[in-house]
DNA sequence: CTTCGGCTTTCACCCAGTGAAAGCGTCAGT
DNA sequence: ACTGACGCTTTCACTGGGTGAAAGCCGAAG
């Protein structure tokens, strides 16, 4: 036989949007070719047809981006921009009370993926996009949805080497757990300067009856804020979100 | 043979998520089968290899729901969360001096697609929905797209039927052949009541070297402004946000 | 207990997909 | 102008991933 086996045509496929990253959102046919390991002619053909439907769009360069038809049908994500719909205006009206950064997170295999931002202009200028991942021992958000985890991902999480992003990250698997159970046992999360020494972030849990599905978050300068008179206000708007997650859409909720 | 001939697999996979739409964002497998016209052991294999990858998710009550992993991706569509990342700030900028309803929105093929929207609690409600379609010829973003559309575009639209939403809706060709002139002419286009009878929008064009790629909108009362006097701040916004998209990601840019 | 609807698995067949190879087009260096 | 390098596209004969009918499962309704 020639084609090597064991790759399936969907995994192909999957592979070639995988290939896109926030730092390479652009990529011409050689390159797709090298980071899937798949021959060029193969890429060629399976990106024309993602091209035809509006999965990839080609620019003047020859180069590859994701199409918008793509990001259309994302966008009916539940836990993407579902989860959006409903915690925005809350989100807004934590940023009107504190001007300050609102983050919004949900936990996705081991990491956690933000899902929106609201960002003032004046308020700490923090590093993450939406989109984007991020370890979850560190942050607020990370640290509610790591500590509502199943013990499974916890254990995993725990197992595995906690990166250190300042010298106040938490990197002793024992101190990691003692945290967690403090956020189980508060109702809220801090994570005082674990990812730069500037900020600071309280987060609360978003809950369904089948359990935490995100995190709602305030990120203020470290010197700026106490942490504990921010958490009623963070927790409050968790549960104004998770009520919004139950209520309304009586047939089309599940997260 | 069997296999019924003339169908790739991977038209099969983007069927699959062609099938989910705002109004069905969670199939089970026998829809999926219906609505892609596959047979259903097809179905089930290549949902399998999807909901693998996280493409879609299989929630408890064994229905399909597009996935975070494919949401994760499609963010990083230029024309999608980039143009938005770019955009925002302005938006709100501009919810700032009028608390009504912004929109940001580009054109897909015949129609258009919301990008974003910040929809202000007290304004007049919109039916608007980020992520969804709308024709070109009504909106006020939609003229704006439609006016600096390729001929052969613009052509197809006044070729087709065009949809009457109001009694005030265009849907004379050569009324709308007009008003595209005006709306190139003056820079920016008025759509009053031509949607809903409530409503007027004011929208301005975004733009790169290459062209339009984007407008920008208020949607207010059409009792309680003056369309003229919102123009200039509509216009100026675009002007902005088409100057943020060419500055400064260097590398990165092309819509 | 039986029926029904929806899901999953099996199995033998075969066409969509494959990759080596050759063909193009463009650009930089000589 | 020639040459070589590079990236993209097309060709072609082969084959294994994909196929759908059919049968097996399972839980809910009758």
């Amino acid at each position: 036989m020639r084609a090597e086996p064991g790759r399936s045509v969907t995994s192909k496929v999957l592979a070639l949007l995988d290939a896109f990253s926030p730092a390479t959102p652009a990529l011409t046919l050689s390159e797709l070719a090298r980071r899937t390991r798949l021959p060029l002619p193969t890429v060629h053909r399976r990106t024309a047809e993602l091209v035809e439907w509006g999965a990839l769009e080609r620019g003047d360069d020859g180069r590859y981006r994701i199409g918008l038809r793509l990001w259309e049908v994302a966008s009916l994500a539940p836990r993407g921009l579902g989860l959006r719909e409903v915690a925005l205006p809350v989100m807004e009206d934590l940023y009107e009370v504190t001007h300050e950064n609102v983050q919004l997170a949900v936990r996705q295999d081991l990491e956690l993926v933000f899902i929106e931002r609201i960002a003032g202009r004046h308020a700490v200028p923090v590093l993450t996009r939406v989109g984007g991942r991020f370890a979850l021992h560190a942050t607020g958000v990370g640290l509610v949805l790591l500590a509502h985890a199943p013990a499974e991902v916890q254990e995993q999480v725990l197992a595995a080497p906690l990166e250190r992003y300042t010298e106040l990250t938490i990197t002793d698997p024992g101190r990691l757990r003692r945290c967690l159970a403090d956020v189980r046992r508060a109702g809220y999360a801090v994570s005082d300067r674990q990812v730069t020494m500037d900020a600071l972030s309280v987060a609360a849990p978003i809950r369904v009856p089948e359990g935490v599905v995100a995190a709602i978050s305030l990120v203020v300068a470290h010197d700026q804020a106490d942490p504990v008179a921010l958490a009623p206000l963070v927790r409050a708007a968790g549960r104004v979100v998770s009520r919004a997650l139950m209520d309304p859409p009586p047939g089309t909720r599940r997260m």
